[in-house]
DNA sequence: AGCAACATGTAATGGGTTACATGATTCG
DNA sequence: CGAATCATGTAACCCATTACATGTTGCT
């Protein structure tokens, strides 16, 4: 229920088309957000449907043109108001750590490998959020719209930090534990 | 597409009806995997004529009677073929640092309530986790599985102490904010 | 007998993922 | 002119979510 949102915010922060779009949710909007091409079209045509976006007037509509979108005060009234409403939390579903559960029951074949693997991919994930940290988020750079955008990538950073610590962790156990298969 | 094995390791752990498995993903394995009793039982029918798993033969099949399942055989390889296969960590999607994100475009009003909820619920868990861990987890159990179970509990933990500190820290910045709306 | 709690389901909807389709532009 | 890339879509499937339906057990 959040993608339309997400959304009208890409498109609030600067009108794009939808491969633009795509580009800006794998990189920047990436670290609280993820979409696929397919959704994003999808969405920004449910979108328009509903008067929330307009395609710029500038460019003709054809298949391979493309076609760039602003958010109208309707979208943004929407987005105010879903903004403001209150949500719960999402419980969490992560399949490494129910990876990790099921191999103490049918063994640890595999795992570790996985486990070096996914440490890796976080601790380039957290450098590259380090290097959008300096490159946005200067010292100087203050507004209180910085602040906020700077608050969000906080905590991408942060929760890149956990898992390379915790997957650190993982290991070093996986290092203690006897060879052969539990159970 | 990890659910039906969530399943089969929690049936591994212990041979349960649909009910009981619910509350046990309500209680302790909710810290990694979540589901609803729906999802439960209709998992269950799959797995079941999949020959992953079986009705206990005591019970006879009525409607609202406990029917209790336990795993084959073909279900314990399954599950251990799964777990050892390489799969990519799930990028990030968190409403929360959407809504932050979009406030520093149509104004915070309305979000500083809600961090505070959030901030009080993620306390909440946290506490929980902990008192899962002094009770199911003293320092003298320490069988491979026990650390391989304990290891996953020290995620959750860690997880609700990520979001507890980063509650806080946002609602410090807010306090610093400017009281009227952005933009 | 009635009611609450237990227990197992069905149906409808919506979002996400994967695979595929098609036109336009650029470059060799 | 052919291939690669850019750009916008369509279709099918699967999973999760919500609301609803139905039978059973135990208690008063």
């Amino acid at each position: 229920m959040s993608l339309p949102h997400a959304i009208l915010t890409a498109l609030l922060e600067k009108p794009s088309s939808g491969l633009e779009l795509t580009r800006r949710f794998d990189k920047s909007i990436g670290y609280f957000w993820s979409a696929t091409h397919q959704q994003i079209y999808r969405e920004l045509g449910k979108l328009e449907s509903e008067g929330y976006i307009r395609a710029l007037p500038s460019e003709q509509p054809a298949r391979g043109q493309k076609k760039s979108y602003e958010v109208l005060p309707a979208g943004r009234a929407e987005l105010a108001r879903w903004t403001a409403a209150s949500q719960d939390p999402k419980p969490l579903r992560d399949t490494m750590l129910l990876r990790l559960r099921a191999s103490a029951v049918v063994g640890t074949a595999g795992v570790e490998a996985d486990l070096r693997r996914h440490l890796a991919l976080h601790q380039r994930q957290l450098a590259e959020y380090e290097g959008i940290q300096e490159r946005d988020f200067p010292p100087d750079k203050d507004t209180p719209q910085d602040r906020l955008r700077h608050l969000v990538l906080r905590a991408g950073i942060d929760l890149e930090t956990f898992w390379t610590q915790w997957l650190a962790h993982a290991l070093e156990e996986f290092e203690r534990l006897p060879a052969p298969e539990p159970e």
